[in-house]
DNA sequence: AATTTTTCGTTTCACAAGAAATGATATTGA
DNA sequence: TCAATATCATTTCTTGTGAAACGAAAAATT
């Protein structure tokens, strides 16, 4: 039995996850290999250096995992010693992650070469192809936010968000 | 500790990771709540149904799962008659996978389900708009490819890629 | 022809992720 | 003020994935 009348290579999010799923595996040699840091990890770790000090629940709502998922890397964080967590006063459930100075050493690092393996990617994307990209992707974001049945998207920093489209 | 200078919000390796994430597990729910396959068993589907007869390993090539996961999927969907397997004559170790009537019923029910869904995320997006964004996945691709690290892209339907890019 | 090597599909194993449950603390309301 | 509810982080528990191992069959080599 065969049917020619659906071919997934035009289907959007078929497409999407490919290209993402190759993208993340290859940038995954870069702080697994190198940092031995899971996904998560390195969400985490970029996220905690964008404050203070957060929580795991603030972290959570912007990583785009779990909460069980944060609470581990964390955990593993706080273990190889670049992140460190305290109760905080006011209110005990919550606890305080922030970098410790190892932290932001392997941080420095690790963006550095994100940076470049970005680079890499966008080799050949000129200015206006780099802006079309990223617009096309907020305008399948803007579409997703209209179904009530999706995934909140994480929120973007404001700066980030105004620059881009403004 | 704190580091202004790395915003994930402008890193296309977490934007594409968010976005496709996104889009997946919203599309799950048609064929996950609705038909009760998992992401590999509708990928397993719709690859064999382009094809008359498919061996494990040509879909494993296609739909960028590992051997097992195809295994497990091809399984599942032989339990609920959706394809049947059988052992090549030819070559014993082969085992000739091929969509059932049920299965074909189920995928005319699911495409069709499929491309409305795109439609309705891509609704507010011209012609011109959806090229672009094909387009400018392939280039992604195109200098993935470059990387010998990177993973293999799955083959693209000839027709498609000839219809998409020429 | 016999033996080694390769290929194919499955199974086993280890691990990571998310749902639900848990324990601890805060907040609300009677 | 005390009970009921809500919130936060963590810990099970279950499930699914991929790496490696496995058995069977074909191909290659001697």
């Amino acid at each position: 039995m065969k049917s020619d009348d659906f071919n997934l290579s035009y289907f959007l999010p078929y497409q999407l996850a490919i290209l993402s799923s190759r993208i993340s595996k290859l940038l995954s040699k870069v702080y697994g290999d190198r940092y031995g840091l899971s996904i998560p990890e390195w969400r985490v770790l970029v996220h905690v250096a964008r404050r203070e000090k957060m929580s795991v629940r603030e972290i959570h709502k912007c990583v785009n995992f779990e909460k069980p998922t944060v609470s581990r890397a964390v955990s593993k964080l706080e273990d190889t010693g670049l992140v460190a967590k305290t109760a905080s006063v006011q209110d005990q459930r919550l606890v305080e992650i922030e970098l410790t100075e190892a932290g932001f050493d392997v941080l420095k690092g690790i963006t550095r070469e994100a940076r470049s393996f970005e680079e890499n990617i966008l080799g050949g994307f000129s200015e206006v192809d780099r802006h079309q990209l990223y617009v096309l992707m907020e305008r399948l974001h803007d579409e997703l936010d209209k179904h009530p049945e999706a995934a909140n998207r994480p929120p973007m920093d404001i700066e980030a968000r105004d620059d881009l489209l403004g």
